[in-house]
DNA sequence: CCAACCACCTGTCTGC
DNA sequence: TGCAGACAGGTGGTTG
């Protein structure tokens, strides 16, 4: 599922059952997802109070008043599924046990937090909270693209003397953090950027463009409450719906929205890339 | 610094 | 229906 918006929403869903409750008891049943859970996870989540819900890039991050955070990486096919909840009128009853449901929280207050995940790339992990920004996932990410460090100065410093495809480059998560294939393929669009170009081909002008353009679609995409390939769902059981406002991730063949020439689909550094070739130079 | 690969895993779809 | 191969929203790592 997740890129920034995906995991924003996901956040944003997890909120009701999770912030201020408490965690009565963590089942564990795969101690190994990408790498090892932390040592004793279950106990040390045991009776925990989330006083908090985060999210640093695509990491969600749940403070708990014991000092420790919850580190929380989707990978490619997790998912975090809740139930036992009342949103409004809906009340999401608890789903029959699934394969790959790797770490279940049952917190007080009736609500349940699943962790699915097939391919066992996303991760947990325990982390002193004022100690965070050294954990090694995630010291090394770039800024937020929401926050006040991203902005057209620092983007232009980052980019102007790299050899590599201006693709590649968005991908990087030293670089800008929480962009991921769909967003970047769909911000060069609107940027009207060839994802070939090497990101010091191309003018300070059009890289301080990127920014403002980045916000607007990852916001857009927030607001749509991401995009829901392959029928993933968000946290409640939602489809998010952005996939429907992509103009060509996903899209070979099709007609370009702006100029209908086909959208054309290559490799680059072993990721899909999707671009229109007329109006993307 | 960078490109090109590998690794980690499972599920789904396509073409034969 | 079976089967092989390609591909999938991520990311750490090695090699040249």
């Amino acid at each position: 599922m997740p890129e920034l918006p995906e995991v924003e929403t996901v956040r944003r869903g997890l909120v009701p059952a999770m912030e201020g409750h408490r965690i009565e008891r963590a089942e564990v049943n795969r101690p190994d997802l990408r790498w090892p859970l932390p040592e004793r996870m279950a106990e040390r989540l045991q009776g925990a109070r989330i006083d908090r819900l985060r999210r640093r890039s695509k990491y969600i991050l749940a403070d708990l008043d014991s000092g420790e955070s919850l580190l929380i990486h989707l990978g490619m096919s997790g998912r975090m599924l809740v139930s036992g909840v009342t949103l409004g009128e809906f009340h999401l009853d608890h789903p029959a046990p699934a394969k790959h449901d790797h770490v279940v929280l049952h917190m007080s207050g009736g609500g349940r937090v699943t962790f699915n995940d097939a391919r066992r790339f996303g991760a947990m992990d325990l982390v002193l909270t004022e100690r965070e920004q050294a954990h090694w996932l995630l010291a090394g990410l770039g800024p937020e693209p929401f926050g006040n460090d991203f902005h057209e100065d620092y983007l232009v410093e980052a980019l102007k003397r790299r050899a590599t495809p201006i693709k590649s480059a968005l991908l990087d998560q030293h670089i800008v953090a929480g962009l991921g294939n769909i967003y970047v393929c769909e911000v060069l669009h609107r940027a009207g950027i060839d994802p070939r170009r090497q990101a010091k081909r191309i003018s300070n002008l059009r890289l301080a463009s990127l920014v403002p353009i980045i916000r607007e679609v990852l916001t857009e995409a927030i607001s749509a409450g991401g995009s829901s390939l392959r029928d993933h769902r968000q946290a409640d059981g939602e489809l998010g719906y952005f996939q429907h406002s992509f103009h060509v991730y996903d899209r070979e063949d099709t007609p370009c929205t702006t100029c209908g020439t086909p959208i054309r689909r290559i490799v680059q550094s072993g990721r899909s890339t999707f671009f229109c070739p007329s109006c993307q130079k």
